[in-house]
DNA sequence: CAAAGGTCCTGCTCGC
DNA sequence: TGCGAGCAGGACCTTT
């Protein structure tokens, strides 16, 4: 499920629960992530206090407070969150009743002091839950990733430098966390039908003034996919977390072999790292 | 058997 | 020869 959009919408979903609340248990049921959950964790959350949340690429980060017993800067911390491919929350509210049954694939509990049971659920269990020590942000999964797509360094002029000296296909580049975070499958595709670049095109091969217009696509999409999660969010504490893409919105991914709506020419799907890349071979150079 | 919306890690090649 | 950077492919999983 998760890109960007989907992922601040999960941080706005879980805001209201979990931001100021105390974690009163973490309960484990599944250990088995992409990183396996350390053992311990357990304790090292109980008690604490969720101080400040918020979202780096697709990373959710959870900032606690010192618990009072240990003073020391040591354990300082919080918890980093990745939902990977298929990694969901719900929030539940203690005596919800049959809404509250653990399914398979529900990994991990937050209960918190407020009565809320934030459960995570991931089939594929390529996420994560993650200890950072100090400041979560200064992790190494977090510390080594590019600027973020909604901040105004990330420009024409910072996606034509960063492709100088490279020779990958320009949607590669766009994927590449370490240049820019949190454009995904659907997004990059979508950003460069709407720029009107060719997913294959060779990075080193496209004008500043084209990456201009790439960056605004790129910002413009996203951004519309927030506000859109934003406003079907209103249900998360009661149903189901998924804040879904808006598909109706969607003009080139998974459309292969249905016609475009600029241009009415079939779209393709070629593989390009390994991925999946929907586009329109008329409207995209 | 293929494919699904992620991304880290490994090992290779290339150029200085 | 050694080193770093760039890059492709593998790895991790279950469900449809």
């Amino acid at each position: 499920m998760p890109e960007l959009p989907e992922v601040e919408t999960t941080l706005t979903g879980l805001r209201p629960s979990l931001l100021g609340a105390k974690i009163v248990r973490l309960v484990v049921r599944e250990r088995r992530l992409r990183w396996h959950i350390q053992s311990g964790l357990e304790g090292k959350v109980r008690g604490r206090t969720v101080t400040a949340m918020r979202r780096r690429g697709k990373y959710i980060l959870i900032h606690l407070d010192d618990n009072e017993l240990d003073c020391g800067d040591l354990d300082c911390g919080g918890l980093l969150i990745h939902l990977g491919m298929s990694g969901s929350f719900r929030v539940l509210t203690k005596n919800t009743g049959k809404n509250a049954a653990i399914e398979t694939h529900d990994h991990y509990d937050l209960i918190t002091d407020r009565g809320h049971i934030v459960r995570y659920r991931d089939p594929r269990r390529f996420g994560c839950l993650l200890w950072a020590s100090g400041d979560p942000t200064q992790h190494k999964l977090i510390r080594a990733l590019g600027i973020e797509p909604l901040d105004l360094e990330f420009n024409g002029k910072y996606l034509h430098h960063a492709a100088k000296g490279r020779t990958l296909a320009v949607k590669n580049l766009l994927m590449n966390g370490k240049i820019v975070v949190g454009v995904g499958n659907i997004y990059a595709a979508e950003s460069l039908f709407d720029s009107g670049i060719h997913p294959a095109r060779g990075c080193h091969r496209i004008s500043e003034q084209r990456y201009r217009r790439l960056a605004d696509s790129v910002r413009t999409i996203l951004t519309a996919a927030i506000q859109q999660g934003g406003s079907t969010i209103r249900d998360f504490a009661a149903a189901d977390g998924q804040p879904g893409y808006f598909e109706q919105e969607l003009m080139v991914y998974g459309r292969e072999g249905k016609q475009c709506y600029t241009c009415g020419t079939r779209i393709r799907n070629i593989t390009l790292g390994q991925r999946s890349t929907f586009y329109c071979p008329r409207c995209q150079r």
